[in-house]
DNA sequence: CATAAGATTGAGACCGGACTCACATCGATG
DNA sequence: CATCGATGTGAGTCCGGTCTCAATCTTATG
C-alpha cells in the first residue's frame, strides 16, 4: 500500500533523482541500467525508485531512441478466425522478443488500409505486417517499402514489391484441391469468393486479391492439364453477405447445367453455403460436392466432416513476425520461407453421381463412367 | 540491404518551418491548426509540409499533450472467436473515435496480465478495457483504478472493483438455461470448463473466474427453485486440452449414474465435447442433451443445430470502448448497461429418456462415417 | 610521489512537437 | 491623434527520457 493517494503528475527519474540524492543523469543511469554507476548511488537510485514506484514512460524513451518496441498488424478482419490464428502468432512471437502489437481493422478497404499504415508510421511503430486488402493499388505500401521502414507481408503479396511474404502455395494447392475433383468426376466446379469487384469475373481480369487471382489460376491449369474447359461460368465474386452467397450458392446449384461441386474461398462463405445446400435439399457429397479454404474445427463436427485446405496459418504469423524482427534489428533476413497448405480429405467430397433422375447433373461435354 | 545503415531522419516541424520561411512556432502552429496564423503563413507552410511530405511524429506529439489516442486492450486469448467478435467491436468503436487499439494476449494467465497492464501503462495509453483473468487476485488492477486512469471491464468483473463493466447477468441466464433441461427431465446436469483451479469442484470454493462462478450458482439456484439436490460431482473444471476435454467428457458419460446432459462453458470445449460424444457412439440429443454458450455461426450446421447461449458479444465490446472513451475525455458516464444472453433453443436439447437401455449405443443423430 | 588510465559524476544538449510570453502590427474607436 | 483590443510572430521552455562531454575522484604503475 505504497499508494500516497491520488497523484496527477507522474514520477520521473528527475523525481527519483531528488529522493536518491544524485543528479538526473547518475539516476537515469542506474535505471536504465548503462554507463557507469557506482553500487552505492545505484542502490540508493533503485531504492529511491521503488519506494515512489517510479515507472519509465516509454513514449519519452521512443522519443530518443528512435525505436518504440511496438509492431503495427494490419488485416482485414480480425473477427475471421484465420486472422484470428494469424494475429496469435504474431502476438506470442512479438511479446516473447519484448515487442506490443498495435492492430488495425480494415474490412479489407483500400482506403482504411492506406489510412491505418499512416496512422501506425505516425505512430512510430518499429515496424509493419499487413495483410495487403489490394494487390494493384499498393502505393502505400511502396512508400513504406522505399521508406525503409520494415515490412512483411502475410497471407497475400502486393504487386511485385520486393517484401518478404509469408504466404503458401496457393497456385499448387488450389491445383491439388481441383485435381482432386476433376479425378471424383466432377467438371462443373464452383469457386464462390467475398472478394469485390467492379463486374463479374471474366478471365484474365485484374483482380486486387492475389490470393483469389491464384486460387482461380490453380483451377485453371487442372482444367488445362486435364484438358478440359475450365467453366469460367462458375466462378462466382462479390458474394457479399450471407444472403448474397445464398442466392448465389442458390443460382448455381439450380442451373440446368448446374455445379456439382462447390469450393469456398474461406470459412465464413462456407458457413453460408453449406446451409444454402442444406436449404436446397441437396445432400453432401451425394448430391454436391463440397470444399473450403481453412481448416477450422467445426468442420470436423459437420455430418460430413467437410474437406479442407489447410493453411499453417499460425506459424505464418509466427515468422511474420520473426522476420519482421529480424529486419528491425538489422539481423540478415533468413532463408524465404515457403509454407505448404495440405488438402485434409474428410467427408464432403465424393465422386460425381451419374445415374441419377436428374438428368440435368450431367457435366457438360464429356460423359465420364 | 536498407538495414541499420540508411538512416534517414523524419522530416520535422523545424525543417518545414525553414523551408516556408516561418519561425518553428508559426510552422507548428500552422500544421496543428491552433493559434493565430495569417493565410499567407498557412498557406507556406503547408505547401512546404506537402513539399516534404511531412509528418508529425506522434509520439513526440504525445509527450506534451499526455494523450497517445491509444487504448490497450488485455484479453485472455484472441483466437477465441468470442473475444475475436469483442475486439471486433472494440477496434471499431475506438477507430471511429479516433482512438488506435494495443493488444495484448494473456492466456489466461494473471502473470502475463499483471505484465501486460504495466507495459500498456508504460505506454502511456489512455485508458485499458480489460477481461480479467482472475477476479480474485486484481491488485494489479485496482492500482490502475486508484491512480485514477480509465478502466473498464468487459466479460467478468474483478473483485468488487467499481469499475464499468461490460458483461451478461450471467446468473440469470445460467438459471434460465438450466431450467430448461430440468423441465426437459434432466436431472444429471454436466457443466464442463476449462477454468484453471489447484484443486476439483466443491461447493463454495473460490473461483478465480466470476463467470464460472456465476453460471454454476446460476445452475444452483435452479436445482435450488426446483427443490432438487444439485449434482456437484458434475461440475468438472480444469478441461485443459483437448485430451482432457475428451476424457473428462468420457467419465461423465460413462459414470454408471451419468450424466444425461452437458453443458460446455465455451465454443471451444463445445467442439470437443462434441467430438467425444460422437466417439462414444451416442447421439444428441437422444442420449444426451447438449448446451453451450456462445452462439458461433457453425453451431447452426452439425446436425442437430445446437442449443446455445447467445451473448451480444460485439456490442458488449462497442460498449466497453464507447465507456472507455467517455471516460478517458472526462464526459459523464452513461447508465450502466446490462446486457442480456438469450437462449436459443435449437436442437441438441431433448427430453430425458427414461426407462430405454442405453447399453446400444447407436449413433443416431450424428456423425454418419 | 607523480602521473596516467579508468571509474564516477553532474550539467546540459538533444528528440519533436505544444504552448507561454513578450513584442510587434494594425485597424477601429473616442 | 492617442489608445485599445485583436491578431501575428519568434524566442524559448517543457514533456521525460537518453546521451555527450568535461570535470572530479580513484586507482595502478613507473
Amino acid at each position: 500500500m505504497n499508494g500516497d493517494g491520488a497523484r496527477r503528475r507522474d514520477v520521473t527519474v528527475a523525481d527519483v533523482a531528488k529522493a536518491a540524492q544524485v543528479s538526473k543523469a547518475q539516476a537515469a543511469r542506474a535505471l536504465g541500467n548503462y554507463g557507469a554507476v557506482s553500487d552505492d548511488v545505484r542502490e540508493r537510485v533503485l531504492a529511491a525508485a521503488e519506494a515512489l514506484s517510479y515507472r519509465p514512460n516509454e513514449l519519452a524513451r521512443s522519443m530518443n531512441t528512435g525505436k518504440s518496441h511496438t509492431i503495427g498488424v494490419v488485416v482485414g478482419d480480425i473477427e475471421n478466425p484465420h486472422f484470428g490464428l494469424a494475429t496469435r502468432g504474431i502476438t506470442d512471437t512479438a511479446k516473447k522478443a519484448g515487442y506490443n502489437v498495435i492492430l488495425v481493422n480494415t474490412d479489407e478497404d483500400r482506403a482504411a488500409e492506406v489510412d491505418a499504415v499512416r496512422v501506425l508510421l505516425d505512430k512510430r511503430v518499429d515496424g509493419l505486417i499487413v495483410a495487403p486488402a489490394s494487390s494493384v493499388d499498393t502505393e502505400h505500401l511502396q512508400d513504406v517499402h522505399r521508406s525503409g521502414r520494415p515490412l512483411v507481408f502475410i497471407d497475400r503479396t502486393a504487386g511485385d514489391l520486393e517484401v518478404e511474404t509469408m504466404a503458401v502455395d496457393m497456385v499448387r494447392i488450389s491445383l491439388e484441391a481441383t485435381q482432386y475433383l476433376l479425378e471424383a468426376g466432377h467438371r462443373r466446379i464452383a469457386f464462390i469468393s467475398t472478394l469485390r469487384t467492379d463486374s463479374p469475373y471474366t478471365p484474365g481480369m485484374t483482380l486486387e486479391s492475389s490470393q483469389i487471382a491464384d486460387r482461380i489460376e490453380g483451377m485453371r491449369q487442372a482444367f488445362l492439364a486435364a484438358g478440359l474447359p475450365f467453366p469460367e461460368d462458375l466462378v462466382r465474386l462479390n458474394a457479399g453477405d450471407e444472403d448474397s452467397i445464398r442466392s448465389i450458392t442458390r443460382e448455381v446449384l439450380r442451373d440446368p447445367n448446374r455445379a456439382t461441386a462447390v469450393v469456398a474461398s474461406d470459412g465464413l462463405i462456407a458457413l453460408s453455403v453449406v446451409e444454402a445446400i442444406q436449404e436446397l435439399g441437396l445432400s453432401i457429397p451425394a448430391d454436391v460436392s463440397f470444399l473450403m479454404y481453412d481448416d477450422f474445427a467445426w468442420t470436423r463436427l459437420v455430418s460430413p466432416p467437410l474437406t479442407v485446405i489447410a493453411q499453417p496459418v499460425y506459424n505464418m504469423g509466427v515468422a511474420a513476425a520473426k522476420a519482421l524482427i529480424r529486419q528491425i534489428e538489422g539481423l540478415p533476413s533468413a532463408a524465404p520461407a515457403q509454407f505448404t497448405a495440405t488438402l485434409v480429405r474428410r467427408g464432403s467430397v465424393g465422386p460425381l453421381q451419374t445415374g441419377g433422375d436428374r438428368a440435368d447433373l450431367q457435366p457438360s461435354g464429356l460423359g465420364l463412367p
